[in-house]
DNA sequence: CATAAAATGTTGTCACTGTCTACATCGCCG
DNA sequence: CGGCGATGTAGACAGTGACAACATTTTATG
């Protein structure tokens, strides 16, 4: 005789893909830790164990979801930042600090998204990261472009290897800083506002000073999709 | 010393714990992945899946010791590409070129001495690492104060706070460079040289225009022991 | 030299993991 | 209705990191 359970939860979750989602992103957040199992991620969702699997082919598809609603953050952030200012230069400041931020305040997000832990054995990174990760740059050659490095530089043909050279080098300014800061090479984590402010700023002057000249045939942005 | 191995191994290995810490190398190199088991290495180091204990308390602890041999490494060749030349300007980019080298030619192991793979849940990094880590620091802390950035800046006190910061610049360009690079994100790896030879430059000349100003209370290297 | 103690290697075991297959339950559309 | 696809569950499997008990070798000590 099967006991009405007054709490009878449904057999159906409803939406349980969002709901694993979330609650990689709160592990995330809490244990700063990626090494988690999928089976802690079904009983923190109160499924089985198995339930995932419906909607993630198997565990690097599912962090790369997770992948994708770190970068879908960070671009809100980023264009929350940028529509928040006028000054090019100010945008790209905003910009560049919002991004450590993000980095700062969850290193192992921002790692998963960032680091090597998605990339396939070809080097190839997750699908549903491409998207997110265009976007990103997008924003970063508008407001380069717009005279975010002190100088306005119009996208037109001949241009496109000063942007790239410039989204580059910051790229790799803010990647380097927030991974130092992120993984605790260089401190203190709790005030970084500061510091990262005062290296972003004279690195950007530097930057100003003195764009760098790229090579031909040389792309920024992740590689192919690997699925 | 070693008997004759025609037809009995012997029971005791000899140097088990370097012959794991080869085999891992060996293994990161070929397959640049972080995600082999204990159990592998001991198969392909020839010793029962246990053995390894014998010389490691858990895993972690022996990826620092691969970690460790990675940072003997780096500083090996930084200090020999040093040696080769006297400018302190052509000292520090060799130094740099070096660095970023090493985490191109092997992403793996680039990735497990400096991500967060090791990294306690209190953001603390094993022992073994922080003496190359200074190590390298100190080579840096070297070519700097010596001129690398256009101008000497004396060790003196007043200074340190100058050349940390010169040094936070660096490395952070250098490790978000390398990383770009290395995880993929920037292409292509084949022929990376000419890019970063062209994007360091770039960015030593920035930096020398215009010397970050750090704020105080920053420390630059990895936290404290963590055990 | 003998023999106890320490070092080192092996076997067996455990809980846990990711993933597979088979089965149960639900919602939806004819 | 009724069946069918989508979703969730249960069980199984090989592989993992770690532990304990035992075997073999080296070393130190009398």
């Amino acid at each position: 005789m099967p006991k009405p359970q007054s709490h009878k939860r449904p057999y159906h979750h409803g939406d349980l893909r969002r709901a694993v989602v979330e609650a990689a992103l709160e592990i995330l957040r809490e244990t700063q830790s990626l090494e988690f199992s999928l089976r802690e991620l079904a009983r923190r969702a109160g499924v089985s164990h198995n339930a995932p699997y419906k909607h993630f082919a198997d565990k690097r598809e599912l962090l790369a979801a997770v992948s994708a609603a770190g970068f879908e953050m960070l671009t809100k952030r980023m264009a929350r930042e940028m529509a928040r200012l006028r000054d090019p230069r100010e945008q790209l400041f905003g910009m560049l600090r919002t991004y450590i931020d993000l980095g700062v305040e969850n290193p192992a997000l921002y790692s998963l998204m960032f680091g090597r832990h998605l990339s396939g054995p070809d080097r190839s990174r997750p699908a549903i990261e491409l998207a997110e990760g265009e976007k990103t740059k997008a924003l970063f050659a508008g407001v380069i472009s717009a005279g975010g490095l002190g100088r306005a530089i119009p996208k037109k043909p001949g241009h496109e290897r000063q942007i790239a050279g410039a989204i580059l080098a910051c790229w790799s300014l803010v990647h380097g800083l927030t991974l130092l800061l992120a993984d605790g090479l260089v401190g203190p984590r709790k005030k970084s506002g500061a510091l990262s402010d005062s290296l972003v700023q004279g690195m950007l002057d530097g930057l100003a000073a003195e764009l760098p000249v790229l090579p031909p045939g040389t792309w920024v942005g992740p590689q192919a999709p690997h699925q």
